[in-house]
DNA sequence: GTCAAAGTTTAGCATAGACTAAACCTTATG
DNA sequence: CATAAGGTTTAGTCTATGCTAAACTTTGAC
């Protein structure tokens, strides 16, 4: 009894850490994923752009880009456009691919499109590839219509 | 074109938005549920369990209890117990229902067992009420073997 | 080529969430 | 009923994420 109440602790505390480390990554997935949507639509990315489209002050930007840079996620010159390192466009894809399934998932359970783009930008960073996994085998055999 | 890459920029930064409120809201509701849990099993919560189930430092319960206190969440005096207000005891309900939909839902998809229960901690935060209406239509039509 | 507008960075501040170490209360045991 | 063990709080520090206001750089229009 006790034993399984100290394993019941553990697995919670695991859960609760597993979701505060999602944390820390997803401002970095956020940013980078944003980096390449705007490198693909305007061949480059600018401070204010990413400022304007995560709804951020411009000071903001400039320090948490700072950090990815610490982080080995992009590369930057001051007064110079952003680039993503190799790492982050690893992450940026990745991103990218999660999101699309969690979207398209929930799109085909019947959620409206516009809570299904809201919800999927939320969920894509607390699911495991074994949710992924799941989520893609479904789409699979129940396509959208 | 220009009032459409806009309007996308503004869905975007919304939905960013929701995300980082999101984030705000997370780690109370955790903390509230797992609250409600304690009181449920041991007729009491104290600091120490919180601080065990979540893996978290002592200190660091002390400093987010007395946020929720300021929160009207949680009701507490030195040295004793942990109790939670009307409104504490909502959200803990709240969250309950919403972390057996999303828990039993993924189930009902094919994740295992152990996924179910770390993922459904994250995901449950990120979930609209149109969604979660979508997953347990999707439990009723077709329950867990 | 100058200079103003637009974009970018710096400086300084706030809040949330985490930590360790040390001080402080409660309680149970002997 | 004294005291040691255990639970709780305080103090001080750190990182991440946000903000505003002010300074600085780039660039395009004249």
């Amino acid at each position: 009894m006790k034993a399984k109440r100290l394993q019941s602790a553990k697995l919670r505390s695991a859960a609760f850490k597993r979701t505060r480390a999602d944390h820390q990554a997803e401002i970095s997935e956020d940013y980078v994923e944003l980096i390449a949507e705007l490198i693909d639509e305007k061949g480059e990315a600018r401070g204010t752009d990413i400022a304007l489209r995560l709804g951020v002050a411009n000071a903001t930007v400039v320090k948490t880009l700072k950090r990815l840079q610490d982080h080995g996620l992009v590369t930057q010159e001051p007064y110079r456009a952003i680039f993503l390192s190799a790492d982050g466009w690893k992450m940026a894809e990745d991103g990218k691919r999660k999101h699309e399934i969690v979207e398209n998932f929930l799109l085909a359970i019947g959620v409206p499109e516009a809570i299904a783009r809201i919800d999927s930008e939320g969920i894509e960073h607390h699911v495991s590839v074994e949710t992924l996994k799941a989520m893609a085998k479904f789409l699979i055999r129940k396509p959208i219509n």
